[in-house]
DNA sequence: ACCTGAACACCGTTCAAGT
DNA sequence: ACCTGAACACCGTTCAAGT
């Protein structure tokens, strides 16, 4: 007589199958999406199963952190200048980060709770140090800059990256609306960048400018 | 026959009253604390009553940044050049932020929702503006800098401020020896830099010279 | 106009128990 | 070792009702 098809019977839950299924909430349907009772029916078992694999749902919010901060790409260092190296560092960086705008926010606590978040850490201070800055100043900078990374991701203008297509253009178009009905004697700037600040035309442009501003602001206090 | 002291007797919620006590929660205990049974009870009232004056929590949290955009101080455009204006301008928005970082969060959302955050806006738009940033570039890097200033507060290095003394300095020195412990071999840097990463030695050096960063960065993309 | 009481559908988490 | 069932203390929110 066949068992029928039951827990037992299934492949084991992991910590890895559980913190890929938090991320695929979280891209779809945004962070407060992720929840134990959530991410537990994803994988068909009952939320207590989770407490098997994470003492806390914090912890499982550190796996997502770990997990993405794992995907950054560092290639060797090279003999480049220290400010092109340290552009090519951030956009690595960034590059982990852009696709998964919904859990960015979990990650500037966590990078120094992570091996991969170590080594991203260590590599920007020798960068720095090659540049000449203190020790003290190398970790006030670099510590701004991984933040200052993860806002540009956070923060890129228009509505959250969440949403369906229909609702996003929606959303864009009442913003527009709003920003274009202020009074033009008090506003007129907001007004001139109405459908600038209601979405991000060009994305490739707004990061990598916003990368740019980073290591010329770099630049700039090292020369002060 | 006199009536005991009831709610009819109390002077009556207010929306301020009950946004003041909301952030007042959220500096003691931090964002996660503000919840509408919390804030409900502190102004000895049933939770319901908020839904009078605030439709969802949402509006709430809306309240909560408007009021610390409120708090904004921007003096009357001076004559100086638009990069030292800007430091200014930044740092104005700065030091309302300051007092209560455990709210921060809530504000990059915001900015162009509420009347004074427009006139933040509306202010750096000028500045870059004068600059001679193109409308696009200005409202890009607008959006940029307003948010890089938020991280400023919330990634400001060592533990949260919400903290207690005590629990501050022990998460400090548990910080300072896992970074310490780590293989010299691997990340010099990060050893070296322990102290600097574990707290921030000089909060008003850290802040200056992270919107130093911001301004000098903006004066490098207009220059390229 | 302003607030309460009771109720609902959600959370995270614990604890004892099953296999 | 890995998972379930039942329960607890919390959430935000609705709806009808009180003054």
């Amino acid at each position: 007589m066949p068992r029928i098809a039951r827990a037992q019977d299934r492949s084991p839950l992991t910590r890895e199958r559980i913190v890929e299924t938090a991320i695929a909430i979280a891209d779809s349907e945004g962070l407060e999406a992720v929840t134990i009772r959530r991410v537990a029916t994803d994988n068909d078992v009952t939320p207590m199963a989770l407490y098997w694999h994470f003492k806390e749902k914090g912890q499982l919010l550190d796996g997502i952190a770990e997990s993405v901060l794992a995907s950054i790409v560092l290639p060797a260092a090279s003999g480049e200048s220290w400010d092109r190296a340290l552009y090519g560092t951030l956009h690595n960086f960034l590059d982990a980060l852009r696709p998964h705008p919904a859990v960015a926010e979990l990650i500037a606590m966590r990078i120094l709770e992570s091996e991969p978040g170590l080594e991203l850490a260590e590599r920007v201070l020798g960068l720095l140090s090659d540049a000449g800055f203190s020790v003290e100043q190398a970790a006030e900078i670099s510590s701004y800059l991984l933040s200052a990374i993860i806002t540009l991701v956070t923060a890129e203008p228009g509505p959250e990256r969440v949403l369906a297509q229909a609702d996003y253009d929606a959303q864009v178009r009442q913003k527009r609306a709003a920003l274009g009905a202020l009074d033009p004697a008090r506003f007129p700037h907001l007004i001139a960048s109405a459908d600038a600040l209601a979405m991000c035309a060009n994305e490739e442009s707004y990061y990598s400018r916003g990368i740019e501003l980073l290591v010329a602001g770099t630049r700039g206090v090292l020369r002060a």
